[in-house]
DNA sequence: GTTAGTTTACTAACCAGTTAGTTAATTCAA
DNA sequence: TTGAATTAACTAACTGGTTAGTAAACTAAC
């Protein structure tokens, strides 16, 4: 687990250690939420002692805490690059629910802590998600509301509650991923597969420009223009389940 | 708590007892899912000692087996009426989100408990969620499908894929109502003030009368009906937190 | 030889489930 | 119809296992 490279100084070593711990750390809690994440697991994942969680880390919120600074900034990063491109605002909402999709397969487990998050939140505990709140879905939302109000004003979109259009477009992407165990039961193939993957995000940004454009026939161009520039992200698939 | 009523026999006082202990869970279990839920909770909740829950129900495994079961019978009733409405394809549609969306609203404790199952199922440990397949999701799956097919066949919905449709309908509710507590801290509003939810509502339909059918203007013209006859459900408001 | 990094061995608290019992309603024999 | 026997409903107190967190010892790099 721990190579003992000579050319490394301590300091190196200590901080690949708590780096370790920090992804130890993601793992576990994003599939058992701070409540149910065990702090031996996280440490045995991690190839350390529990002791060393507190040495580098106070406490388990804090450890957890950590945890959610470091993903969130990945999060931010990847979601607010795509307002930034030159284009109509249509095409920029076709873009960015296009990388919602993708960041939510390629970043499951902040999807998971966030739904641990909410569930937290709605039992009325106070949580890391204020931060977030702040910090990425306050920014994101400013960005979705100018963008699909200048949309709508432009004529380029159809005339209905802002909200809304954002609602289904994300809602569609969370929706899919939050219920895969039941598509899972329900449905003939297999949620995760690669190729079940990519019909489901040609289907989303198709829809998009079918169901949002006042110009369907602009809104379908734009579509697979948008799909045919933005390839799908490599999952590392059979990561999940531990 | 209990009042000695003379007129009661004992069976029937030991019926209102087992289904306080249910009613006490359902709460209990919302909002912390299994692991989480405690049993001492659940029987103080109920007014009763701890030792009573195993006296009528053998674990606390299978007290939330008989919880689910209790709450999922309920939602099946509610969910599938719908579906038998004498109307088009794309009609019974926009019925069928409004129901989705009123039934989030008054079920609040089932959306709860599915939340904390997608996460159980997620993480590989068998759950409940089978049997709740198999006995609700199932059947209102091949609802949807035939529905939304037979609307895109008979050229009153647009020609896009049947389950993209389903995913943003209902995706729209699932995704408001799950992140909640996300915009009670980026909105200037309370997401769960009734006038709040009245527009969310009317909002989901509208959207949807525009986005979906060939005919736009028929469409908003359906939307307009179908809210119109359908009241919106009260909410026992400030229920949830305990 | 000092100190940052790490472990061993422990404790206090918590919690699902059990046990041994009490109370009171119901049944049934005379 | 009465009161003794039986059983259903319920509780207080405990048990065994688990887990977050800690104290103190050890070790190797500087």
């Amino acid at each position: 687990m721990k190579p003992p490279n000579p050319t490394e100084t301590q300091a190196d070593r200590a901080a690949e250690t708590r780096s370790r711990i920090l992804d130890a750390a993601l793992t576990e809690f994003a599939a058992s939420g701070l409540a149910g994440a065990r702090t031996e697991q996280i440490a045995a994942a991690a190839g350390v002692n529990k002791a060393l969680l507190y040495y580098y880390f106070e406490s388990k919120k804090k450890l957890y805490a950590a945890t959610l600074e470091m993903v969130s900034v990945r999060v931010r990063d990847r979601s607010m690059a795509v307002f930034l491109i030159e284009a109509s605002p249509g095409e920029r909402l076709l873009r960015a629910a296009l990388n919602h999709f993708d960041r939510i397969l390629t970043q499951r487990e902040f999807q998971s802590l966030m739904q641990h998050e909410m569930i937290r939140l709605h039992k009325g505990e106070e949580g890391a998600l204020p931060i977030l709140a702040e910090r990425i879905f306050a920014p994101l939302h400013a960005m979705f509301q100018s963008m699909v109000r200048e949309a709508i004003a432009s004529g380029e979109l159809i005339e209905v509650d802002w909200l809304q259009i954002v609602l289904s477009a994300l809602g569609g992407n969370v929706f899919y991923f939050l219920s895969a165990p039941v598509w899972r039961l329900i449905m003939p193939f297999e949620p995760f597969d690669t190729e079940v993957l990519r019909a489901r995000r040609a289907s989303t940004v198709e829809f998009l420009g079918q169901a949002l454009f006042q110009n369907r026939k602009h809104g379908a161009e734009l579509a697979a223009k948008v799909l045919a520039d933005t390839p799908m992200p490599a999952t590392n698939e059979f990561k999940s389940l531990r």
